[in-house]
DNA sequence: TACCTTGTCTGACTTAAGTTAGTTGCTCCC
DNA sequence: GGGAGCAACTAACTTAAGTCAGACAAGGTA
């Protein structure tokens, strides 16, 4: 079963047997991607989107000096770009952090799932909605808090989500981002990025190992410090989906 | 003809007649609301989504001292709250910046048109997935842009949007933002929001007249000076539809 | 072995933006 | 007609973040 972590924690009622045979028959190739690799350009012609069997996925948008702004980041089980099934071409990148395990969707095969399966589709909307949930969090991180509280949101935003997928054991953060990463996602430089984390190290909040690996250290100072609350996620907070069916 | 205006200039084929009365025909009520006023409240169980006849809406989240960031703005034309269909509850605040004219969905006709016309289910879809493009850029913009810039790039937005829907005369912005409504959507003060308007005056780029509202001068010199590539809003750009079904 | 390259890390200095504390002008309203 | 409240606007000062320039360590390879 491949595609068996779609949605985990936060779908109230999961997914029947038939739903998830039938999205995993729509699998039609297992693609693996080297780590720093694109795999959708922004505005090509896409006929296909990915599931992230393993690995963690970065989309980014370049400025006119080819600054590179992340707009997102998908991890082991989400749909890196179920939205290039309606619209065709994506307005931003998306590349390999580092080495990916895809399973590749013709939207042919979606668009037979969504007719087939009115609640798999919803599933799937919900999946996509979801993401758009994430970047308006993304926007308060950038409007309102200061680079230390960006970065905190940030690695506080990570560690939820492979919570819900069981990627983390507590206090390694196994998604390699560089400084440099942090710096490009955060909109500050890398160099005011290492002061941050120099200093979120001294605070005892988490420990960065010089390899992209962190420990994480004090989780709730981290999410503190970043005014991190992780019910935009819609797992078990205040937003949760009661029901994903019609009303 | 209340909501002849959805998606105007986005969709290749034009919705149907059939499609564009059931749309009409779901409107079960028109609410007016006065400026300043909160919609929709974050958190709260939602059965109705809002389509704006006429007016701006703007979405916030807020931070722990209570300040706001915004995180989206809708304009005549717009669904607000769409993607409350499948949510039920919204990660952020909804109201109103001036007066404005909504029509009331409720979310059983929604489900039912959905279930009818596939294609309006695709068009409506497209509409929250458009949003989450938008989304993307309100990120770039804060991640990679300076205060001046943010500002310029907000308003070649609006203006963008405005035209798809035949609301901008080529000189008059008639969306009234405070420039503390630009503050709290560009993450900097109203200080500082000041400050970058008069250095926008003082190129001759733009003309605020004081009570909101804003004379463009030079569109050009405004889309350079933010960057502004209209592409992501998906209307006769790079990135347009080809069609919205299946395929 | 020596050499690149890449990422982390640092210090010294500059600059963009935040903060504080106002003034001015307008509208609303008692 | 006099306040009260609010938005625009400003100057003086502080601070967070950017820039520049380079050290250092690890890994890859010629």
């Amino acid at each position: 079963m491949r595609t068996e972590l779609f949605l985990k924690g936060r779908l109230r009622h999961d997914l029947s047997a038939d739903e998830k045979r039938a999205l995993e028959d729509a699998v039609v190739d297992v693609v693996k991607l080297d780590p720093r690799k694109t795999l959708v350009e922004r505005g090509e012609r896409i006929e296909n989107s990915y599931y992230i069997i393993e690995g963690t996925m970065l989309r980014h948008i370049d400025d006119r000096r080819g600054e590179r702004q992340l707009v997102g980041l998908n991890v082991t089980g989400d749909f890196v770009d179920l939205h290039g099934f309606p619209m065709k071409r994506l307005d931003h990148n998306v590349a390999s952090l580092d080495t990916v395990t895809l399973a590749k969707v013709p939207h042919t095969a979606i668009a037979r799932l969504v007719e087939r399966f009115p609640h798999l589709a919803r599933a799937m909307l919900f999946s996509t909605l979801l993401d758009a949930a994430m970047h308006r969090e993304w926007i308060f991180r950038l409007g309102r808090l200061n680079a230390e509280g960006r970065i905190a949101h940030l690695v506080s935003e990570i560690i939820e989500r492979l919570k819900f997928v069981g990627r983390f054991d507590g206090t390694n953060l196994p998604v390699p981002l560089l400084q440099r990463d942090y710096a490009e996602a955060c909109g500050i430089t890398s160099v005011h990025a290492n002061r941050s984390f120099r200093n979120l190290r001294e605070r005892g909040i988490l420990d960065p190992q010089g390899d992209g690996r962190i420990v994480i250290q004090d989780e709730a100072a981290l999410n503190k410090l970043g005014e991190f609350d992780g019910d935009y996620l819609y797992g078990d907070g205040d937003l949760a989906l009661d029901t994903l069916d019609d009303r």
